[in-house]
DNA sequence: CGGGCAATTGAAATACATCAAGGCGTGTGG
DNA sequence: CCACACGCCTTGATGTATTTCAATTGCCCG
C-alpha cells in the first residue's frame, strides 16, 4: 500500500510580508516586471529560487501573455518590460496570501508553489474553487472588483508577484487587444465555475475525485515542456475533500480504491497517473 | 395541503424563429432598441405584452444602464438610442433559445418570461447554472466566446432581443466605462458561480432549496416597483431538482417541509414567503 | 519524547436516491 | 363531451452513497 502520510518540504522562509500589515513592507524587492528573455538563464537574478522557477513558467503564464508578451510578438521572442511595478513576496505553506475581508490594492500572481482559493463558511465549511499553480492570476476579477470574499490560501511555500491594481489596469485599459484577452480570461474562468458545479451538483465520489486528478494534470503539463504521468502533487487528503465536496474521511476511501485498482498512486509528494484510460472512463472524461 | 400541481398559463405562440435554422429568419421584427420612456405608456408599442414587459424592465435592465442609459444619465430620463440593430422573438415555453452546441453570431436579452441556462451530460444528468429573467444577458460571455456549452431553455413563453454580437461588441468596446461596467457584470456572474459550487459542494438539501427561494426572491424584488412576499414562481420542482443537483422526489419531500412548517407557499404559479426569518435561518442566508 | 496533523479502517448513522404506486390537472383525440 | 394518456406532484418502502464517530498508526516538529 502506497504512503500518502509525508508532509510536503520543510519550507524556507525568506521574505513574508503578508501578516505584518497589507501595506507593502518588510523586505521585498520592488523592480519592474520584465519577461525573461526564456528559459535557461537561471543565475544573474538577484532573488532566489522563485525567481527561477517564476522564469521558467513566465512563457506559459497568463500575465506574460497578457502583459510580457503583449504586443510586439509576431517574429518570436520580441518581448516589451510591462511598466507596472510589482513586488516579489515569498509565503510559507499554510499562510493566507490574500484575507477573505481584506480590501487589498494589490493583484497577486503566483509565481512558485501550489495555492487555492477558497470560500468558507462561518461554521468552518468551505469550498476550494481553484488550485493556484505559477502563472496564475489570484482571481482576475479582483482586477475590478478588490474582493470576492474569497480566501487565498499558499499549499507549498509560495512566492508572489504584486502588482498595484491601478497601475495594473490603467495598463490594461489603455490596449484594447489587452482587455479582450483578460476579457476572455474572466470568461474561462466563469466557465471553469460552472464546470464545478456541474461536478458537485451532478457527480459521484469517483467521478469527482478523479476528474479532479486529471485536471490538475492537464494543468500541470500544460507548465512544463516535458510531458509525463508523475507530477509533483502537494495535496493534502483535505484539500481534495474541500475541492470535490467531500469529507476527508471519504477521499481516503475513495483514493484507495483508485490506487487499489491500479490507476494511479500517490507517493511522498508526487502522483502518477498509472491507467489513463481507466481513470478516464471513471472521471467520465470529456 | 396547498397544490403544486397547476400548469402554467397556456402560452400564445405568436412568432418563433429558433427551430427554423440559427439565421435571422421568419417573422421577426428587426428594430432599433431605444430605452423606453419609463414605465407606463403600455399602448402605442407596435409588440405585444412582451414589448410592454419589456419596456417595464428596461429600467432595470442590465443593458439597460449598459446601453441605453449608459453615458448621459445624470439628469434623470435622458436616455440614448443604442445604435445596434435587434430584433424581437417570442418562444413557447420548453423550447430552447440557443443550443447548446450552436455558434450563434446573436447575443439574446430576455425581455419577458423566465429561462434558464443549464449544462448537460451526455446521460441526461444536468445542472441549472442560472434563471434568466426580463433584463438578463444570455450569457455575458457570449460576448467574446460564442459559446460555452451552455443549454439556454424558455420555462415560461419567453420573449428576448437578439443583438448582433460583432456590433454590440464593437459598440461596447468603443466606450471605457461601458466596458468596465460589461466587465463588473461578468465579474458577478463569474461570483455567483463560485457560491453555486460552494452551495452545492457544501449544503445541505434545505439549505440548497431554502437558499434558492429567497435569492429567487431577491431576483423578482429587483426588477419590480413593489416588495411583495408573493411572487411569479413557474418553476417545476424539476428546475428546482436540476438547481439545487437533487432528484425531483427530494425536492417534492423537502419542499412539502418547508410549506408544513409555514415557511412558504407555492400555489398555482405563485410562491409566497410566509416567515422570512425562519426561512433564512434554514437557509443559513448571509 | 510528546503533541499534533494526516491518513487509514471499520462500525453506525443519515441524507439522499431509486423504485413504485396513486392522485390530480391538463391537453388530446375519438 | 368523454376517455385517455401524459406530465407533475406526492408518499412510502427500500437501497446506497456519503458522513460521522472512533480507534489506530505513522510522521513531522518542537
Amino acid at each position: 500500500m502506497t504512503n500518502l502520510a509525508t508532509r510536503p518540504p520543510k519550507p524556507v522562509v525568506e521574505t513574508s510580508s503578508f501578516g505584518g500589515g497589507g501595506i507593502l513592507g518588510g523586505q521585498t524587492a520592488t523592480i519592474i516586471a520584465s519577461a525573461g528573455t526564456q528559459p535557461a538563464d537561471d543565475s544573474k537574478m538577484a532573488a532566489t529560487m522563485c525567481a527561477v522557477s517564476c522564469d521558467r513558467a513566465c512563457s506559459l503564464c497568463p500575465v506574460h501573455n497578457l502583459l510580457c508578451g503583449g504586443l510586439g510578438r509576431d517574429g518570436g521572442a520580441e518581448m516589451q518590460a510591462v511598466p507596472v511595478a510589482s513586488s516579489l513576496h515569498t509565503i510559507p505553506a499554510r499562510r493566507l496570501i490574500l484575507h477573505p475581508k481584506e480590501w487589498s490594492e494589490y493583484v497577486p500572481i503566483v509565481c512558485s508553489g501550489w495555492a487555492m482559493s477558497s470560500i468558507a463558511l462561518p461554521d468552518g465549511r468551505r469550498q476550494i474553487i481553484s488550485f493556484l499553480l505559477p502563472g496564475d492570476i489570484v482571481s482576475i476579477g479582483s482586477l475590478i472588483a478588490p474582493l470576492s470574499g474569497h480566501a487565498v490560501e499558499a499549499i507549498t511555500e509560495v512566492t508572489y508577484r504584486k502588482f498595484k491594481r491601478d497601475e495594473l489596469k490603467e495598463f490594461l485599459f489603455a490596449r484594447a487587444d489587452l482587455l479582450e484577452r483578460l476579457f476572455k480570461l474572466l470568461n474561462e474562468a466563469k466557465t471553469r465555475a460552472d464546470q464545478l458545479a456541474l461536478d458537485l451538483g451532478r457527480r459521484r465520489a469517483d467521478e469527482r475525485i478523479a476528474r479532479l486528478i486529471l485536471r490538475l494534470s492537464e494543468k500541470v503539463a500544460r507548465r512544463s515542456t516535458v510531458r509525463t504521468q508523475t507530477f509533483d502533487f502537494p495535496l493534502r487528503q483535505r484539500h481534495i475533500a474541500d475541492a470535490t465536496g467531500l469529507t476527508p474521511v471519504h477521499v481516503s476511501k475513495v483514493l484507495g480504491e483508485l490506487q487499489r485498482a491500479g490507476m494511479v498512486e500517490i507517493g511522498g509528494r508526487t502522483l502518477t497517473i498509472l491507467n489513463t484510460a481507466e481513470l478516464q472512463r471513471v472521471a467520465d472524461w470529456r
